[in-house]
DNA sequence: CTGAAAGCGCTTACAG
DNA sequence: CTGAAAGCGCTTACAG
């Protein structure tokens, strides 16, 4: 069933119907109901591929995420911010094709692939791990993107991109511990930009604090780490900042496995507001990251990017405080 | 760039380079590596919807996941199951459109739509929610579809299918209560087909239980209908066996800021194996499912069926137990 | 081993 | 408002 059969079977020519099937303001409103009834019967589904070869259009967007397959996904953040830009994507009549790309080479084929191979229309590329350089061959070739959660650096202002406030997310888990009555307050997190972002924020309000450094976004680092520190004794806190819920999760629970209590002896602020930050106990204080905001930009610049180019000012939104039972 | 500028800068027809790209033996190895080497220089790339055209495979394979946009995925288990069939595909060369299915209308059009718009080559179908219906008519149009999951009932052995032993797995958890001294136990689980397989495994050892249903999978019900139970005095149980592990641990937080102990009070096993199983305290006791040989057995298929059409058995892999600290 | 022809199912641009 | 021609970029036959 293509769309000669289907002219046949309506009885005018395949252009007509073409034009009926894609609204097209030149044919008669009697002819289009004619048409649309008739594909609907017949169970007629437009050709994908031909359209696309046709148009140059193929309705899908790539939607690009961190870490190829280099680590398991651990980031839920992440995966529920990939659902939800699907999501608003769906709504807006676009599938989409969900791939990793590699953070270690961080290669430009590895993200334009789907470009260049005509299989999507649009890229959205996530997280922090993306390079200068990647994004400015994406620009050369006049690939159409759109950075989620992009570094925060001076150059990102030349690109598309919708990114939170880390420096703001850092700054209100430091003035909360600074209103809880904490006194002596540390830091724990990895070295990646986000996360300094979210550090200088931090020291807005606090500039004595000991910091840790983890070496990955892992629920065991985290635990291991403070295990070990509490262990050797080099725990003196009070507060500690941490920068993400999952690495806090595994924080608060080398500290309460090792017979500490939180809030009243460390009170514990997390960043993203995954699920399972209500889930423990107690529920985790967080720097909630606004997602469906984020994802529902995502879906407009698709949108408006269908007609034109467009190279947007950077969204920049603002998280915000979600108090739990880990602060006091 | 496309074959033919491609063709003129290597000095030969564009079939002869189409042939050398595709690795078709009835090429000179000395013709095929020029036109390799330029292809990689003039960053040349297929275009893939022509291919499509030309051929009818996408080299794309549609995953689709219940619940179209009716709620949250609030499903870990699948979030994470659907990523582990995305990087064996990905391994298999193959990139990945992922949808979501409407449960309540279960319409075939929603599940076949990417096949019949030549989006995809195949389809993976995740979840019990499918019905019978859908699956028929995919069959009856001829479209190659695998389904991970799906009802345990008979009918299903005319599809192709990797499942995983729900009924073994109720049957471990009612084992495990057993062994470690349980005497009053319960249920606590959504009515959908695969907890029902997970009760009736769970019944070839306890006849006699209280059976708690939830109205769906989400964290909160668990948590409000243990609470009420307990507040009502109505959960005499020394164990309890859960159908979801994120049901699970708002069970466990329920009993516990009740000022319940667990296990001690009463003993908890989970059924999924999520990560956020090893996150709580205590850890939860659970019924692993083994996603990644799931994951891989799909891949499998969809390379095998990629040269031919087959009806391959239905696949079916073996939980199992985890213990945590949520047991004795 | 290599090439000229025809076609995959659509749409854009040009006629009427 | 409707139609005949040409083309999107590839590949599958069919010739040599």
């Amino acid at each position: 069933m293509n769309v000669r059969s289907l002219a046949k079977a309506v009885g005018m020519s395949h252009m007509t119907v073409s034009r009926a099937l894609n609204g097209s303001p030149h044919v008669a409103p009697a002819t289009r109901e004619r048409v649309l009834r008739l594909a609907q019967e017949l169970g007629y589904e437009i050709h994908g591929p031909a359209r696309g070869l046709a148009t140059g259009k193929t309705g899908t967007v790539g939607i690009l995420y961190p870490f190829h397959r280099l680590r398991e996904i651990e980031s839920w953040y992440t995966a529920q911010l990939m659902h939800d830009i699907r999501i608003s994507l769906d709504d807006a009549g676009l599938d989409s094709i969900i791939n990793g790309y590699d953070t270690a080479t961080n290669g430009v084929e590895d993200i334009s692939r789907l470009v260049s191979q005509r299989k999507v229309d649009a890229l959205v590329v996530i997280g922090n791990e993306v390079s200068r350089e990647a994004l400015d061959t994406l620009a050369d070739r006049h690939i159409r993107y759109l950075c989620i959660n992009p570094p925060n650096e001076d150059w990102i202002y030349g690109h598309s991109a919708v990114m939170i406030d880390q420096a703001l997310g850092g700054q209100l888990a430091a003035q909360a511990l600074q209103e809880y009555g904490c006194t002596r307050v540390g830091t724990l997190m990895e070295g990646a930009p986000q996360f300094s972002h979210r550090l200088s924020g931090f020291r807005r309000i606090w500039e004595n604090h000991l910091h840790l450094r983890l070496p990955d976004g892992l629920y065991r680092s985290a635990y291991q780490t403070i295990t070990n520190r509490i262990a050797s004794g080099e725990l003196p806190l009070d507060g500690l900042f941490v920068g993400s819920d999952v690495s806090a999760l595994g924080a608060m629970n080398a500290i309460q496995d090792a017979g500490l209590q939180v809030p009243e002896d460390i009170a514990i602020i997390g960043f993203d507001d995954i699920d399972s930050a209500s889930y423990s106990r107690p529920g985790l204080t967080t720097i909630h990251q606004p997602r469906s905001e984020v994802a529902r930009a995502a879906a407009e610049w698709v949108k408006m990017e269908q007609s034109q180019i467009v190279v947007s000012p950077p969204l920049v939104l603002k998280p915000w405080l979600i108090a739990r039972g880990s602060c006091p």
